[in-house]
DNA sequence: TATTGTTATACTCTATAACTATA
DNA sequence: TATAGTTATAGAGTATAACAATA
């Protein structure tokens, strides 16, 4: 590549690394912060079990009461196999309930429990909390920004 | 929560979903974009089988010959466990080697083979044409100022 | 003792395909 | 026919723990 790591006369390669073309790729940058984000969630959120992925539906399904299964599957965009399990794994948690519908028999109404309900109340604090550790180095205006630029390329 | 979707009388929820909390949280948003990128990526790079983050660590690789596994576990910050079975797949791939170090016979000194060199030949400028299409919302102005404070954000 | 790498195990995330029940 | 949900299967990504070889 363009910019080749220091090599050693064994061939080894020393830290730190040459990021050659990745450097410019929007993707990249995405992939390691979201890592970074990631890891930074669990650490603080350790003794909750819960990941950013977890807790973004639970606070969708809390959100909106009595939503299907099909509808959480199409705002988060994955396969309705996939949501059926992470509801799966939350109603093992008695954290959501699936509670039937008399209007439509085929839909499943996803519904907040209390103990999810006292869940999110214990939780979302904490989230907030690692949110302002996490991005503590960028100015308010900073986070408006990179906020307003993500959404733009989500939408 | 603050905002609840509008119910219909059976308990449905319509679309769109109210995202109450979420709204502010950046690791929602990281979420979403990581997410709608791996998809676009994905979609384009349909007949290439791989993925942003397997694209990362091959070019580390060809831009860093010879570095051991244990340097791209810590440079990608996963376990030595993980980056094994990165190495072991593009390896049955045949897109990376694994050479025996004189000086430490510890070590794995891991190359792209010529096979890789092709490989990342071709891709890399599909990757750059699905980065252009992907961000082509946003201007060049703003495109640089997610990338500082993304990098921000990642150091 | 510390480091490099591998193996075994397990869990989450994710998709595809085939299926049932209902509309 | 189309939609909602489930089940079976599979593979990627990830970690932890225990281990062998080497430094």
């Amino acid at each position: 590549m363009e910019t080749p790591g220091t090599s050693e006369p064994g061939g080894a390669t020393v830290e730190p690394l040459s990021r050659g073309p990745l450097e410019k790729l929007l993707v990249y940058h995405l992939r390691r912060v979201q890592s970074a984000a990631f890891q930074h969630f669990a650490a603080y959120l350790n003794h909750r079990d819960i990941t950013p992925g977890q807790l973004g539906l639970l606070v969708l399904i809390a959100c909106n009461p009595g939503v299907s299964q099909s509808v959480l599957a199409r705002e988060i965009k994955v396969e309705r196999s996939t949501l059926g399990e992470f509801i799966d794994r939350f109603e093992s948690r008695q954290l959501v309930e699936r509670r039937q519908v008399a209007t439509d028999r085929r839909i499943h109404a996803i519904h907040l429990s209390s103990k999810g309900r006292r869940f999110l109340d214990q939780v979302l604090p904490e989230v907030e909390a690692h949110e302002r550790e996490f991005t503590g180095t960028l100015s308010a205006q900073d986070q408006r920004t990179l906020i307003r630029l993500l959404k733009r390329l989500a939408g």
